[in-house]
DNA sequence: GTATTATCGTGAAATAAATCACAATGTGAT
DNA sequence: ATCACATTGTGATTTATTTCACGATAATAC
């Protein structure tokens, strides 16, 4: 497979999503602007993303709604259940765990590990949290192949090496530490407090049109 | 001011956090190449980044890290305190709040807002939750110029809205919904459910080393 | 049937960001 | 003093991403 951007991918679930809350009998058809206005990007930006899908819209019609969509998800979403681990219950590792419960069918989180034993041995946020401990049998266990990063910095590393050797092979990265992992694992950081540095940053400089 | 990357600001709050984390006494002065190490980028980089700042190292012995450390925080925090207001105390609302709680001694949440009535009139993690209706008012009045954005995608552009003609000029936002606003008002997207997506995909799907 | 029109797909150009590569610098060894 | 060395700052280059611009296409109007 030919390698896609990684900002083509993140779009591309941004279209999926409007073509999944347009009133179902409203639209059958799309043009590239009106997915572009959606998603508050480009029309050529849209068409040059739905390159990658090897779907064609027609000049006259556009995309047809029900097939672009379906060509999205194949792009997109695993096939087979993709499962994925969380390490860290604390303040937003819960938060996370109640946001994503549910969200996909084909994604779901099945285990959380906690170090400390006052959260761990129960169920939280709907799915079972275990010692950290015990990770990697539980991650090979279950074949769990994305892991999400909710720990204190000082921890992320541990908890990266661990996932790694049990065989995830994305990683969403939580702590604001960055991750040393072996180049075939994706690593996505949300570093929370630099996103709010750069917003108050902004927030104080004129910055360009978007 | 000349206008400044987007990334490299982002970066230097990595190495301000770098700078911060080192043994007091144990480094006086730090190379490109360790901070490079420290904050997972290349020294190129580092040194790229920090011509911004109008100082500078000495190839002798790199940069004083106390100097650069000051020149860091003058370039990237205010010089008074910045007010910040969160929108939506739901699960992430409510995480956030405590994840920001004291963080900074001049970036800090003053307020929250909320729809729902049972929510709001109290103190909801650290700072209390009004109204969303008093929204504008309370902006105005304490002078807030940094809002969060934590509600479900259906009311973010309201929100928005209030924000931006409250005077807010710089949003985090949490929705799943990319927002409309003036081009002077600068937005950070956090999509948590796009960035599973990416990493699924590309836990998936080999990619590039870093 | 032909002209008109709006849109698509995509090569080419523009813009943004990261990396390379090297002259300039200052230090310590001899 | 002089040399050798490791590092800095930055112009030039490369790579990544977005935007432009236009030929091709198919539906509709007449």
């Amino acid at each position: 497979m030919k390698t896609v951007s990684h900002r083509t991918v993140g779009r591309l679930t941004l279209y999926w999503r409007s073509l999944r809350d347009l009133a179902p009998e409203a639209h059958s058809y799309i043009y590239s602007h009106d997915l572009a206005t959606r998603a508050r990007v480009t029309a050529a930006q849209v068409r040059r993303d739905l390159m990658v899908l090897g779907y064609s819209g027609t000049p006259a019609h556009g995309y047809d709604v029900g097939k672009l969509r379906q060509h999205i998800e194949a792009f997109l979403f695993p096939s087979t259940e993709q499962r994925v681990a969380l390490a860290g219950v604390g303040n937003i590792g819960r938060a996370l765990l109640k946001f994503f419960a549910g969200r996909r069918p084909t994604l779901r989180i099945v285990a959380s590990f906690e170090k400390n034993p006052e959260k761990y041995d129960r169920l939280v946020g709907g799915s079972p949290c275990y010692s950290i401990e015990k990770a990697e049998s539980i991650i090979r266990e279950l074949n769990i192949t994305v892991g999400i990063i909710a720990v204190p910095a000082e921890e992320a590393q541990f908890v990266a090496n661990q996932f790694v050797s049990a065989g995830v092979r994305g990683i969403l990265n939580f702590a604001r530490a960055p991750l040393q992992v072996p180049p075939d694992v994706y690593v996505e950081d949300i570093d929370l407090a630099m996103s709010m540095d750069k917003v108050a940053y902004f927030a104080r400089h004129w910055h360009q049109p978007d």
